[in-house]
DNA sequence: CTTTTTTAGTACAACGTTGTTCCAAAAAAT
DNA sequence: ATTTTTTGGAACAACGTTGTACTAAAAAAG
């Protein structure tokens, strides 16, 4: 592997100048055609190829996104990351990506790593509030918060309809005569006192759906049955489940907050010999693709993946490409998607069936 | 958003000469306490930070790796991925991701893609042999080849046991007395010959396992109970079973090619009133975390992702410092792992139990 | 046959870093 | 007080590319 030639190596093997390279490499100018074919020849012989950081050194740009975001461990994330990788290359851009688990300080940690990557700007996502969000925000370069925040209004973000999908969803149960409802994955010691004051993140704003729904239906919450779940890992969702059913406490439906929790919860249930949807009805959010292959299929929330991501690149690309207006949001539209593993009724809203 | 800082700004702020800024930001040369903390706070005021493609054209180097693999829509690829970006970030590497689908040409399409990316070198994960290998290996950049390719010697891989393992699984299938064992995810239109002539590639290799486990314990093979699954997705899992019943034929084992074709499997298997294990047992490969929580819980091989993924990076990395000897190939270790979807007989050796 | 326009190309600077070389001031040794 | 050594810092070049400004040759117009 001898030292990679340059534009200069090849003016030289050719006979023309460098800037006569850089035009037959970028189609600039005009030229004899002879030349061109002696450029061209010249590049083939030497196996050249373009330094990338001469040229983002000089155009100033690295036509980079990076993509932060929690491992791959939850489908979600995969979900997510390749939905950006596609709408990102579709506008001509490459992802760098910055990954970052659960146990460490989390997302405030990789904040420092992101510039020595050199993209152009940076999709962060996150499930909760940062708790210094300034440390994310004050980098210099643009950034777009993808995740379940509450609006700053100091940069630009995507979020989804969290409370209203689950008000919806937990709403369709309710009507199907159901008040036993469970909810795993809420904030830690949940009550109504502590879920109206967390109002943010997306473990609040999802269990503030199911408070919603109950309260607007004048039924009666019995808080005993609100478990939290952890990092909403599918083990986690086996352990809300051990948790729970150790109280004694056996709802008929249980609304999981992520599909992961889901899965891992019906698990759980059908290793205690649960039967599902019989004994006990499951439903998730996010509709990963794993949902459609659990057994049994996987009722769920479908917040739109895709449309999250693709707006998120899409909005940071705008700035990276110079736009300074104020600071944009934008939320998703969710469905509700009925499997196997809970039955809404018919007269529901919003629905769509796999 | 104004221009950026550059070194310049803040050395002309702090009154010194752009040197003495640039040792403070990489802690090189000696200074007068007073003078770092001028240049600190001039940095923090103009809120510089270091423009990376400057110091990777002075440098020579990006310290940016590459990742070219399928669509995250396997889990397997997003475990692959996950364990590749931490085996980097550990060396002070970052990864620029680069994906297609099955759909596209394949990893051809997007090698020439990847200069553009700017990373110092590449992995590249396929699950079958590429068509033009050349196109992958005359690159100007180190190349490490991670998957099911046969070695031919030209770059570094890494490879699982793929024929040993499943060889090792269906042998333990066979002892515990079971004959009647499908196979879901061989190479079109299995027969011994083409799988023989089809000398490369996860599907040929791990069918061939299946091949000698039988030869070996003297067992003749129901060719009718080989099927093919397009890209080893769940959904081709699904129809893989469909059509494995259409033709009156129901084995008592699957051995799935990966885990993904073993969900979509035990999802099909039971909508239709098949019990796992009692009627059927299923097999799969690759040890992915959806396995642990499917229904029941997946029997799997172990073919140690992690490693695999270490050693890629690492060969890499090694290369890209300047490694010049032949070409090296790792293979990984592989394990059994019973869980409830099939039982394997207690005197399977290399077993392992979670 | 001259003048103007177009084509085909060159030379040089600049992007923002960091390594090398060098010099002046301060500290230590004589 | 003078010489030697160390320290703090500056000036400049280079990394490989592309944009700007320019020139010589060829083609078109008069």
């Amino acid at each position: 592997m001898h030292k990679r030639a340059t534009i200069t190596d090849v003016a030289h093997k050719a006979g023309v100048s460098i800037k006569t390279v850089s035009n037959v490499l970028n189609d600039t100018g005009s030229m004899r055609p002879s030349t061109r074919r002696r450029v061209r020849q010249a590049i083939e012989e030497l196996g050249y190829s373009v330094n990338m950081s001469a040229r983002m050194l000089k155009a100033g740009s690295s036509h980079l996104i990076g993509l932060a975001t929690f491992t791959f461990t939850q489908p979600f994330q995969a979900y997510f990351a390749d939905q950006v990788i596609d709408a990102a290359r579709e506008r001509g851009y490459g992802v760098v990506i910055n990954t970052y688990d659960e146990t460490s300080s989390g997302l405030e940690s990789i904040v420092h790593d992101c510039p020595r990557l050199g993209a152009d700007g940076w999709v962060f996502f996150a499930d909760r509030p940062l708790r210094n969000n300034g440390a994310v925000l004050n980098q210099h370069f643009p950034v777009v918060l993808a995740g379940d925040y509450s609006s700053h209004g100091r940069s630009d973000s995507v979020i989804m309809p969290n409370t209203e999908a689950v008000k919806s969803m937990v709403s369709s149960l309710l009507e199907s005569g159901i008040e036993d409802i469970g909810l795993i994955g809420a904030p830690d010691g949940a009550d109504r006192q502590s879920v109206m004051n967390a109002n943010e993140g997306g473990r609040a704003l999802r269990t503030q759906g199911y408070i919603e729904a109950f309260d607007e239906h004048g039924a009666r919450i019995n808080w005993k049955l609100l478990v939290s779940g952890e990092h909403w890992h599918s083990s986690d969702g086996e352990r809300a489940v051990s948790s729970l059913l150790s109280t004694n406490e056996c709802p008929k439906v249980l609304m999981c907050l992520n599909d992961a929790l889901a899965i891992g919860a019906m698990h759980e249930l059908q290793r205690r010999g649960f039967r599902i949807p019989e004994d006990v009805q499951v439903v998730g959010f996010d509709n990963v693709e794993d949902g459609r292959f659990a057994n049994p299929a996987l009722t769920t929330i479908d917040p739109d993946v895709p449309g999250f991501a693709a707006h998120a690149v899409s909005m940071l690309i705008n700035r990276i490409e110079g736009f300074e207006g104020p600071a944009r949001s934008y939320m998703t539209k969710y469905s509700l998607v009925e499997r196997s593993s809970a039955r809404l009724p018919l007269q529901s809203r919003n629905r769509k069936v796999r």
